[in-house]
DNA sequence: GTGAAAATTAGAACACGTTATACCTGTAGT
DNA sequence: ACTACAGGTATAACGTGTTCTAATTTTCAC
């Protein structure tokens, strides 16, 4: 959700929509929605999801907490949110540039590369986002649902331009799992950064023959 | 671990070895553990994961709650041994009796097929374990790579009897994956059962041909 | 059996996510 | 300009995971 929603008391909200991305609300609340998720983001880089701390994340944005809880509902909307948005601009930036590559291993590889490069280089982000997508439950599914669909297309982009068969589709959604599996475990320590990519190329190769 | 540890008050215990399965400790100290599980067991199926809280478990478990502590330094150590128990149980299950199928596509749908009918047979408790399994940090990576590698173990097995060539071993690793990804999507309830068994069925025919 | 060490207990205390309360502010409609 | 109201602020309060303390009980070596 873009714009602030008001209170409904209702208890689990699961069912409301919440567009996920339309720039709705003044200017003055869409600065502070980017205040919010620059404090986010600048805490989590620096420690991780516990650091990102309700409290602190109004601070720094210079917002009340009630005012944080007014536009994202719990830590884990916050969090989740704030991955879309790096999700999102991660695929205008390969979006921008064409995909090195010949065969659809090669650029799945090249791709796969880029993000991995990207959890190397900040830890502790990629741990918060990571263990807030993995935590969430039915209420923040929006959210999630929306950086599980960026996901599938900046993979299934990878293959090649065009409208992907139902094969490629899959094959998209499988390294995507691959990936975020081999998340859960870079994130807990039970695998390094090498064994991630090792991994990944494994599964590319797998099913990209 | 399976005997309680003395309080070492050092902070994280990411190097504390914890052997994960060794019936150390006297008989009252096992049957203590026992009963600890049993009740996050309980309350788990009742209400996923919000309802094993630590005074509950301890209240039902019959220990205090410095006790529950001491056996399982957090929720999530307390809820990922619960996981781990029940797959070992599920793999000897497995073990008794012979996978039926011509060929590994085959075998590998029967095992999914149980383990996901298992899950719908019980989706607080799939929610409560999932939730803390893919929370983890680094201080339960002991306990959760006993679930990876169980996890890995019995899709290995799934293919065939004896030692599995690397390919075998990368596919049962891809398909632990998949799993799991999707063990996320339908606890978030972005993916039904169905989507479960098809994602599932989709991603065993691209790897096992 | 006795005493030391470890385990267990009851319960207080603390931290942080979340909710609630009471008040203030800016803006839109008249 | 005036008023009404949604949005914002400050702050208290609450719930649950976690930690701490001070007994008490159990275990074990002797």
């Amino acid at each position: 959700m873009a714009t602030p929603r008001t209170r409904t008391n209702g208890s689990a909200d699961a069912a409301a929509p919440a567009p996920a991305e339309a720039d709705l609300g003044s200017a003055a609340q869409r600065e502070r929605r980017k205040r919010i998720l620059d404090a986010t983001l600048a805490l989590a880089s620096k420690g991780g999801y516990e650091a990102v701390q309700m409290r602190a994340v109004a601070e720094r944005a210079d917002v009340a907490l009630g005012t944080l809880y007014r536009y994202f509902p719990s830590k884990i909307h916050l969090l989740v949110s704030a991955l879309a948005r790096e999700f999102e601009r991660t695929e205008e930036k390969l979006d921008r540039s064409p995909i090195p590559g010949d065969t659809a291993y090669e650029r799945m590889l090249f791709v796969l590369g880029k993000i991995t490069r990207s959890m190397q280089r900040e830890p502790l982000l990629i741990e918060a986002m990571t263990r807030a997508f993995m935590f969430a439950d039915p209420s923040a599914a929006s959210e999630v649902n929306t950086v599980a669909r960026i996901m599938e297309e900046m993979l299934t982009k990878a293959m090649h331009e065009g409208e992907p068969t139902a094969d490629e589709r899959a094959v998209a959604r499988v390294i995507g799992d691959v990936w975020m599996s081999n998340l859960v475990a870079w994130v807990t320590r039970r695998a390094s950064a090498n064994d991630v990519a090792n991994h990944l190329e494994v599964a590319a190769r797998l099913l990209l023959r």
